[in-house]
DNA sequence: CCAAAGCAAGAGCGGTGCTCTCTTTTCTGT
DNA sequence: ACAGAAAAGAGAGCACCGCTCTTGCTTTGG
């Protein structure tokens, strides 16, 4: 019953995709707010009121290709997730937030719809909650994970934000402290808006080697939520002292003690942490 | 030069202005695709032909916009930097954060228009880099001055990041560490990421008290940049240490399994439902 | 004073999202 | 197997959009 439920029901399928897949294309060339039903239709070959049987507004067009472009980046994610699932956490945490900028690199208009300026006279419905949520989930995951392994490394919350703190750690992810969610959630934000600047072309004339960079932000960002940096790199096999985990000159600032030994028995790859990639 | 150059002229520049603040009102309402010609010279009382006596396009209008949304941006940033000149480096820093994130929430759609998704097929003229500059240019001066005061702390870069970083430095401040202008460029960015986040509403149902937390956020990446907290405070006064520089505690180090085992990454649905814009 | 320049108005072109009606095709219950 | 229901396409039409071009009127500077 549920395979093949008539000629009708397949061609539904069909066209549907065929139309996302054009509104895809056109939203590629011209931007999520010039996409155009009319356009579409014409495109492929029918007249624009027969669209609506499909898709009752643009809106609904709109919502179909967003919960789209969240599952494919969280597909990505997931999917650079997998090839590293037996690495560390700093290199699992490194390679989503990398796959998220290769994804929207790749999809600069779609990662526009989702995560750029919401379409005016348009709230996107409950049902993009799930495929919005996964890379978020991705990040949780390794973190938590991080926190029941090997532990994190916990930065004092100041008074005012703990209440919050607790709240949000109640709503996401009850088994991290408080102080682990609240800098996730910042380093989610933060790592979007390193995505946002690349794609949207904040950096240029700023920043060159992005690839480079990004790979450092991503890790500093990992580092943030308290990642324990492995064997001592941060990222290069080549940086002083115990990761990049704490400051280590100049004037004033003086360290603190890190979580276990600098050098001792690096538990897994851990200097070679990026330097495999290049 | 700007003195009575005739009837005509003055008309012109406060036509010019009218139109402004009309398609900025419009702006505010219905956001910048839907900025409509037609409407603004409605409300205006004119025929829509009779605005490209003013702007040659609607591209030109929207320029005229985002540069004087840059510059409002601007100038409260830099209105609540002189506020607080006295103090030290992470208030002002502080301070310039929150009047960043203040502003946008008080203009999200101008927020949209400079920071938001480029609107397709528009390309900003370089005449809007100056107005565009002058956040940046802040925090620079802000970093600067710590450094040429205080010291800042240091982060090692990896070895693949040194060139870009030296050149990065070249360009943007030629007096200040590699380290620190990466940090800077990454901080930068990453503000704009929270302050998008919140502004485009991925807070919503996520983050409620979300001063405090930006607060705390905004002095993390001041930390991240090299600004070194005077005191032990953080924002509030009951962080440890010489800041929120280090990681001060570790998490449960209970029974930490050895990590050889593919540990199902149970995501777990935990509560996490989030909203995506809205 | 008068030609030149600036300006408003109107008509018009091709485009948009969307609705409504009408016809054709496919599915389904008896 | 067939009639009725449901789904799908076609086309006309509405009100809007950005933008262009032509036609007159007003201001201005030499």
């Amino acid at each position: 019953m549920s395979t093949v439920r008539g000629a009708r029901a397949r061609a539904r399928i069909e066209v549907t995709a065929a139309i996302k897949d054009e509104a895809r294309r056109q939203l590629a060339v011209d931007g999520a707010s010039k996409l155009s039903l009319r356009a579409v239709a014409r495109e492929l070959g029918m007249v624009s009121s027969a669209l609506y049987r499909y898709f009752p507004s643009r809106d609904d067009l709109l919502t179909a290709l967003i919960i789209d472009a969240y599952d494919s980046l969280g597909a990505s994610a997931e999917e650079a997730h997998a090839k590293v699932s037996g690495d560390g956490p700093v290199r699992r945490w490194v390679a989503v937030c990398e796959a998220a900028r290769v994804w929207a690199l790749a999809h600069p208009h779609e990662y526009a719809l989702i995560y750029g300026s919401p379409v005016p006279g348009y709230t996107a419905p409950d049902t993009t909650v799930p495929a919005a949520s996964r890379v978020a989930l991705l990040l949780i995951a390794i973190v938590r994970e991080a926190h029941r392994g090997a532990g994190v490394a916990l930065t004092p919350l100041p008074a005012e934000l703990r209440p919050e703190a607790r709240r949000m750690a109640d709503d996401l992810a009850l088994d991290l402290p408080p102080e682990v969610v609240t800098a996730l959630v910042a380093a989610w934000a933060q790592l979007f808006g390193l995505i946002g600047f690349e794609v949207f072309g904040q950096f240029h004339r700023v920043v060159e080697d992005r690839e480079a960079f990004f790979r450092h932000a991503a890790a500093r960002l990992g580092h943030e939520v308290g990642l324990v940096f492995p064997g001592g790199a941060d990222a290069g096999g080549t940086s002083t002292s115990g990761g990049g985990a704490a400051p280590v000159t100049t004037a004033s600032d003086r360290d603190a003690p890190r979580r276990g030994a600098p050098q001792s028995r690096a538990p897994r790859r851990g200097a070679a942490d990026r330097d495999a990639r290049s």
